[in-house]
DNA sequence: CGCCTGTTTATAAACAGTCAG
DNA sequence: CACTGACTGTTTATAAACAGG
């Protein structure tokens, strides 16, 4: 609560502010329009095609290739609302993947019920619900370089020490704590969209979300991001018309019976994801020198109670209350700051490292110990509680017994593994750090990754993601 | 954490320390058998049946009507464990209801992969583990009687008073809080079966129970209770070879594929609860008359930080630190203390005291300060930051739209709904309190009812349990 | 009895979107 | 019309109660 660096910052959500310029510029129609192809297929530049929906009237879908430009989406989706214009509602599915080899059937049993709702609507046609893309970049940060520690996980630590309020005893009222944030966020920078196509970082546009907004969102962008290394926008589909993630295709087949009264209620598959070259460009200010600053100003001195529950104590960890006029005076510490990725995200960090993907609980707690030393030396003995509380809360989560029925094994449901593991994310992150400074020249295709985006990304997208060599963390899959 | 009588009394969870003198009575290998009787069906008294399973063999189902007592349930079992004897594993499920009329088909779908566990334990017969067959017990406490406060809410304070640690400033060290709430919870006694065969109070009989421990445990129940006054006796089932709840028969459907490589992971709905009359018999210490005493032991006086965010200021409240030799001077306040109901419980009430089962979030506010003072008066304006939590959380409330897209209603999953009202609640408790005293003769059967068990009792046993006429609470359904 | 594992509830907070003033 | 703040909704973190082994 008032404690730590409370969410992870690769987990804080914020909006673009680039929304009219781009949104605006293209109204709808202007353009040269063939009014009328209603033939099954259209192809685009890269590969793009569009093609009716097999079983959903008045829908469309865009099957985006994953070399495909962020250019080609942006025109493949002009032309798409040019030809439409001002005909009413039409529905786009934005499909990730490598087009037909991409066997996530979006089949005709869950989105049955959610027809209704675009008839509403006059002003032009619609992004159907289910292909929330949101479009997630990782700006490559010009900070001084990191000089050399970027070889194993130091990086993790300051990178993540923007939200831990250098100014003294907290009055964060939740409300001034979220402007100190913005610069450093730059590292992980979310585009959702146009003000009216997203929610946020994750991704998702909602059901009312028009054509001209997801292109705006593309060309705002495009441009916005310069020539900088490589750069990869994801475009994520997620929950339908309710605004919660499910992690993986199922646990929905049952709700048919009950959409009468409503068109809400069916969650939608992540089934189109989609991750494409994007250009990009930032320039946050340098992370200067107040890297060293611990997280520490959770740890309460000296309180009138000390509970006692063996998980309340701290571990070492003396240095807390000398703040009021710290903010600069960096005592470089070991460097073991507070991770940037949730505890759901460590666990599938975890248990993927295993060949056999599945980990006892104290191999969990000894996995996260070892890659984050936060964990060992600073953290208070409750993450484990959080830890445990995580396995339990979320169904990715399903613990199995060992068929002696000693053991039992913590595994991640099949279907909602995305198989992400820390070398993923570092090596996309070695990939992204060492290069360029800035020039936002907007010509060359540059490749990000956001973290945000791991739960939701599919299989064989995270193959083709991650498919650079293999992971030198996988460790053997000795059941102890 | 600190704060507040924590968890609703309600839903604690305790052991009734009886196991040894049922369970050991009865080894299983002592009265009378006609081992081969592999007929259709065979009947008890109070017309409990036993019967084949349609699909899985080497299983039976006894079909528990509610009117049976549970004498009549401890011998159709003690007959069935006799009938199997030594002849290695066999497994029942208890099934509640009707019997005929109880339409949940718990079809060869959702257990299918459970089979494989009772081959390897060989000295009995087992419970199968969709039944989780737990028992709960409402005591009928022999405080002083109430006086005359017993028509309206006011008892759900008195009764809730016990944990609120009267002792000082707070040491509760996660293991100090327990005991002293013994004598009051036998106002919801709950019983949970012998040692091996239950968890906890709603009710979890897992895959290895055996059937004397079964019989065991309703023995001692019957035993136990006297005559006082009605009592009931509520047969749970729940969660399969997981330990976790769901609410309601579905979302599981799609688990089939995964269950190769074990046992676990598939949930099994609650779909054979059971309610039938068991005799009773309490002797809790008198309430005495520290019963004013509020639960505002949380309010921190005047602590360095005021965080400002608008749900964090108490409402009026200013009699908190005068504490330290309080426990006994009792002032009385307007009795508005934290009733024993979690906020999903809560919600629950709310939702189903509208005839068509939506609310607003303002509507379940308003409702919920209506029935309870304590979150109008005394809680922490956070209790709404938690009824939204709980809201999003938990997949059994599902958020709709109306028609015009102009406002949402919160719903229960029309499969998970037990159509819980506050009315059951209270005319149950209504009927519980206002007779007898002791005398534990164990002979007549009493009624007794388990508020623990509201989540775990299906639409059909409702009606029956709560049949009694119309529910006052029951507001109409204006939609604002 | 104390530790470890597992489930559930409570509470605070961050933050997004919407809408009314 | 832009800004602001209240309200609604989703998600994460943390502490705790409590059960069983
Ligand atoms: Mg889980
Ligand atoms: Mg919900």
């Amino acid at each position: 609560m008032r404690r730590s660096p409370t969410r992870p910052l690769i987990l804080k959500r914020r909006k673009l502010p680039f929304h009219q310029n781009a949104t605006d510029s293209q109204p709808g129609e202007s353009g040269s329009k063939e009014p009328s192809k209603p033939a099954a297929t259209q192809s685009f530049s890269d590969g793009i095609r569009i093609m009716d929906h097999p079983s959903m009237s008045d829908t469309q879908v865009v099957v985006i290739p994953e070399t495909a430009e962020v250019q080609s989406v942006i025109g493949a989706l002009t032309a798409k609302d040019n030809e439409c214009g001002a005909q009413g509602p039409n529905k786009l599915i934005l499909l990730s993947g490598s087009g037909s080899d991409n066997k996530w059937d979006y089949g005709p049993d869950s989105q049955s019920a959610a027809e209704g709702a675009a008839t509403r609507s006059t002003e032009g046609h619609k992004v159907k619900a289910e292909t929330t893309s949101s479009f997630t970049v990782n700006k490559d940060v010009t900070c001084n370089p990191l000089d050399d520690s970027l070889t194993d996980l130091h990086w993790l630590g300051k990178m993540s020490t923007c939200d831990l309020e250098p100014n003294s005893t907290k009055q964060l009222s939740s409300k001034e704590n979220q402007n100190p944030l913005q610069t450093f966020q730059n590292k992980f920078i979310l585009l959702s969209g146009s003000a009216s196509v997203n929610k946020w970082d994750y991704g998702f546009i909602p059901e009312t979300a028009e054509v001209q907004s997801v292109i705006g969102a593309l060309t705002a962008k495009d441009n916005e991001c310069g020539a900088q290394g490589p750069n990869k926008l994801i475009l994520l589909s997620g929950s339908g018309s309710g605004n919660k993630w499910d992690y993986g295709p199922d646990s929905q087949s049952a709700a048919e019976g009950a959409a009468t009264r409503s068109t809400e209620g069916h969650k939608v598959k992540a089934e189109t994801t989609h991750s494409f070259p994007v250009n990009k460009d930032v320039t946050c200010n340098p992370l200067d020198d107040s890297l060293g600053r611990m997280s520490t100003c959770d740890l309460e001195p000296n309180s009138t109670k000390q509970l006692s529950s063996k998980e309340n104590q701290n571990p070492l960890q003396t240095f807390q209350a000398h703040n009021t006029h710290t903010s600069a005076d960096a005592p470089q510490q070991p460097i073991s700051e507070r991770p940037p990725y949730s505890y759901m995200a460590m666990i599938q960090f975890a248990i993927n490292s295993r060949k056999n993907r599945r980990m006892t609980l104290k191999e969990i707690y000894m996995w996260i110990e070892d890659n984050f030393s936060y964990y060992r030396d600073v953290a208070k003995p409750g993450w484990k509680n959080s830890i445990r509380h995580n396995l339990s809360l979320h169904d990715l989560f399903i613990r199995e017994t060992s068929p002696d029925g000693k053991m039992s094994f913590w595994t991640i449901r099949h279907e909602a593994n995305r198989y992400l593991t820390l070398d993923h994310v570092y090596k996309h992150q070695k990939r992204t750090l060492p290069d360029a400074r800035k020039t936002p020249t907007s010509s060359a295709p540059c490749h990000a990754f956001c973290l945000s985006a791991i739960h939701f990304l599919l299989p064989a997208e995270w193959e083709q993601f991650t498919s650079s060599k293999e992971s030198p963390h996988s460790t053997e899959g000795d059941t102890k």
